[in-house]
DNA sequence: CGGATTGTTCTTCC
DNA sequence: CGGAAGAACAATCC
């Protein structure tokens, strides 16, 4: 269930341990997962892993060229790193114990480095996916989308500019690509919760003031979350050495329907916005 | 067996 | 033409 917290948190983690490193094989068990000429990538050493949105890049150098790969993990996407010894490296919450199986059922591609270790990419429902692209491609790929949400200079303006035609509702608004990106199913209701925003107001009844607002507190958010490693339900996301993220813990309404509002004591309502799951506090949010 | 599940893209309709 | 709604993608789990 990556978001920009999930996806930033697995960033981090490869920019400690891939560069440098040289790939001697690249397995492709799922030939849907992977788009691109794998032969290309033999003998490629990984020099940067940056992100955008909620995609991964890696920055290859080849003997005669520059080359990227993006991922993408949609909703059932993992990366797992097994070191040279074959076992997995780094604190934090254990999870399920397919992790010591790899590759697993789910295995789709398989990073062989020179050096022995490895780098799994997982994907349960194949909606995920590798590409390898050239520089040129990268910058084609990322006009299609707005600036991410963390980015330090993101004004309420833009959002409010953007927003002022929309009459989506809000939380819809908020989780549009080609206006801001980063901000998934989760994050979204968790934002407008904060700013006491109800989900379903049209994009373009807030005021200023609102999105002001609004914008500030979805920023805290998904850096508190990046801080604390991300949202686990289940297992389901899982850094590259396995371990769950802590900020499901801090949810305040998320998959909360049915318990009480921690500000008013009202219970958390569900409903269904665009076909998705979406919570708030009637009583605080307006 | 129906319904739900994280993200994105495509189609269809107005 | 743009905006909005809904389906589709695939594999589970409850």
């Amino acid at each position: 269930m990556p978001e920009l917290p999930e996806v930033e948190t697995i960033r981090r983690r490869l920019a400690n341990i891939l560069p440098g490193k040289k790939i001697a094989k690249f397995q492709v068990l799922k030939a849907k997962s992977f788009i691109g000429q794998a032969s290309a990538l033999f003998g490629a050493t990984i020099v940067t892993i940056s992100r955008r949105a909620k995609i991964l890049r890696i920055k290859l150098k080849t003997d005669s060229d520059s080359a990227n790969l993006l991922i993408h993990l949609k909703m059932t996407g993992q990366l797992i790193y097994l070191d040279s010894t074959g076992k997995k490296v780094g604190g934090g919450h254990p999870t399920a114990d397919w992790i010591n199986q790899l590759p697993s059922k789910h295995t789709r591609i398989i990073f062989n480095f020179t050096d022995h270790s490895k780098l799994f990419f997982n994907d349960q429902r194949i909606f995920g996916w590798i590409k390898l692209m050239t520089d040129r491609e990268v910058e084609n790929e990322w006009q299609k989308y707005g600036p991410d949400i963390n980015t330090p200079h993101l004004t309420a303006k833009y959002l409010s500019t953007s927003w002022q035609r929309k009459k989506i509702p809000v939380k819809l608004a908020l989780m549009d690509n080609q206006i801001v990106t980063g901000i998934g199913n989760i994050y979204a209701s968790e934002a407008l919760y904060a700013a006491k925003i109800n989900p379903q107001r049209p994009a373009k009844s807030l005021t200023m003031a609102e999105v002001k607002n609004l914008l500030a507190k979805t920023q805290a958010i998904i850096n508190h979350s990046i801080e604390l490693g991300g949202t686990t339900f289940d297992g389901s996301f899982v850094n590259i050495h396995g371990f769950a993220g802590q900020y499901q813990k801090q949810l305040k309404v998320y998959q909360q329907d049915g318990r009480l509002c921690p500000v008013c004591g009202t219970k958390i309502k569900k409903v269904k916005l665009a076909g998705r799951s979406t919570f708030y506090c009637d009583t605080c949010q307006k």
